[in-house]
DNA sequence: CTTAAACATCGACAAGTGTAAATATTTACC
DNA sequence: GGTAAATATTTACACTTGTCGATGTTTAAG
């Protein structure tokens, strides 16, 4: 996950997905990112995490917001830890995910500068 | 007149994602652009759109970015242009596409609120 | 009217992905 | 140690997706 500004191009006119194309492998940077949350139970997942009272979640509390399998919940939580967007903690029996929203922010003062 | 605050703007502190869990209906509504993003062929697409000159570019110069099919390009703007990133417009035998500027901050804000 | 060029659509196939059942692992408590 | 609970991993499978070749459509030029 590269989405190191360097002054310069903070001060440009709009993001660096609309300043100059993208290189090769400045995409292959950031569509890991893109397709993490390109889910809907992913997206939710994050969401609510993110939304969650001190920032953390428990599994636990994310399984019974599914009606999915909790194989299947962990599965997406892996994937959205494995993309930077979800830190791990373990404690006792219980996991916590928090919100990387530093990521988050990266991830959208990527893509999300106005035009001009 | 006095101002009041509503518990919306009590609360609000940061994106739609970290603010509050994100519905499943909300939620299906921004995967397809997210998905649409996540594919790097489409993001340097994208990418190249919106960084061209006038802010739009021909199929023909997008075509030359890549070592991949003329259907393969074709496929992918249309993925881009049905999920509203993309404006379509028929010059003659030229299609020039336009980024939606207005997607991408939208996407962006929705996803990058800072926390706090 | 014929031809060529630009772009889209169709059909097919390999690769990737979301899901669940079964199983494994780790931790706390008796 | 034995047992139960919380998560993760493995395996398998249906479904989706990226790609290309072949073909269709539209427009301009001769």
């Amino acid at each position: 996950m590269s989405l190191e500004l360097t002054p310069v191009q903070t001060v440009a006119c709009c993001s660096p997905l609309s300043r100059e194309p993208l290189t090769e492998s400045e995409a292959e940077g950031i569509v890991p990112l893109l397709k993490a949350l390109g889910d809907p139970v992913r997206l939710r997942l994050m969401s609510l995490v993110a939304s969650h009272e001190g920032g953390e979640a428990c599994v636990c509390d994310l399984n019974d917001a599914f009606e999915l399998s909790q194989p299947t919940i962990s599965h997406h939580l892996k994937v959205l830890h494995e993309a930077g967007l979800l830190e791990r903690e373990k404690r006792g029996v219980w996991v916590y995910y928090r919100a990387r929203t530093d990521a988050l922010s990266g991830l959208a003062a990527l893509i999300g500068g106005q035009a001009q």
